[in-house]
DNA sequence: CAGACTGTTCAGATAATTCTGAATAGACTT
DNA sequence: AAGTCTATTCAGAATTATCTGAACAGTCTG
């Protein structure tokens, strides 16, 4: 076995595994393999490479690649040239990803704030209860704007 | 309408947000119910209970509190003189919350590192981008690790 | 012991998600 | 302009997750 046959091996066993961790935090298996073939290769993908070597319609590769742009993660290129278009990680991606469950978790505490909100005055104890809750998404807040900062590439 | 009508309009709209919250974080929608309801109650609360106030059978009532206490977040408690078994909130539940979420990060961090060590020597470029993703995730697990502590009651 | 009640399991039903192929529209080439 | 290549959209197919009812085993009660 070659060199570049033992990369591609482990590039796809990569890919599979990226794939179920994606899922298990909410993002669809193919959003997640299209990451983790960009997070490898490093260069630019073309859309047409991603289907091919994804073994997945375009259909699937265009709407996968629309969440992971939405969620900033991606970044699409164009090279001169070329038709297709080019995709590649974001610069700051991992910033994105936390930013993403930021939102998720400040949205949650406001949930329960907001659940508070409509409480009649002389419900105590679910009052300290659901403060609890709140504080705990508030702690779990504070710790991802800390990963945020410390992630972000310093814009020079 | 009095308070008591007010406190159950609220609730139930506390349960069904926490359902859909639940969802974005890999939980099923009615074990985020549960939790919820054991949240606001504060007290132990019956098994028939759940399944009558949620409106769901028992069946998915004993799947969805098994995975919640396979997960440490609800504790089931025995009430002398009636059959049911009760659950209520576990003493740590929200310590057991970022455990369980700790664990994923950190079982993604060590495939990339399983990923790694496949790599033939050669491979610099990709071994640095599989880096730059494991840095990632440990400054999330240490996050976490730290929200963990934080959040720990601490046992006297 | 017979009957009532409890929680669990599991096959099948139901609902939700994800993927595909076909249709479409835009852009480039000749 | 006609033909080719591109990405997107969307209805329906395929897959996956979730819920239910029935069967079951255990436990208590009379």
């Amino acid at each position: 076995m070659n060199t570049t046959e033992q990369i591609d091996q482990v590039r796809d066993d990569f890919i599979t595994r990226m794939g179920v961790i994606a899922m298990g935090e909410g993002l669809p298996r193919m959003s997640g393999q299209i990451f983790a073939m960009l997070v490898f290769e490093g260069e630019p993908i073309a859309f047409g490479a991603l289907s091919r070597r994804l073994s997945v319609s375009r259909a699937t590769i265009s709407t996968s690649i629309r969440l992971l742009e939405e969620r900033g993660l991606i970044r699409r290129v164009n090279k001169t040239g070329d038709r297709q278009d080019y995709f590649q990680l974001a610069d700051d991606a991992y910033a994105a990803m936390t930013k993403y469950a930021l939102a998720g978790t400040r949205h949650a505490k406001a949930e329960i704030n907001d659940t508070m909100s409509k409480l009649p005055e002389d419900a105590e104890g679910v009052r300290a209860r659901l403060d609890s809750f709140a504080a705990f998404y508030d702690t779990i807040s504070e710790a991802l704007d800390d990963v945020a900062t410390r992630v972000s590439k310093p814009k020079i």
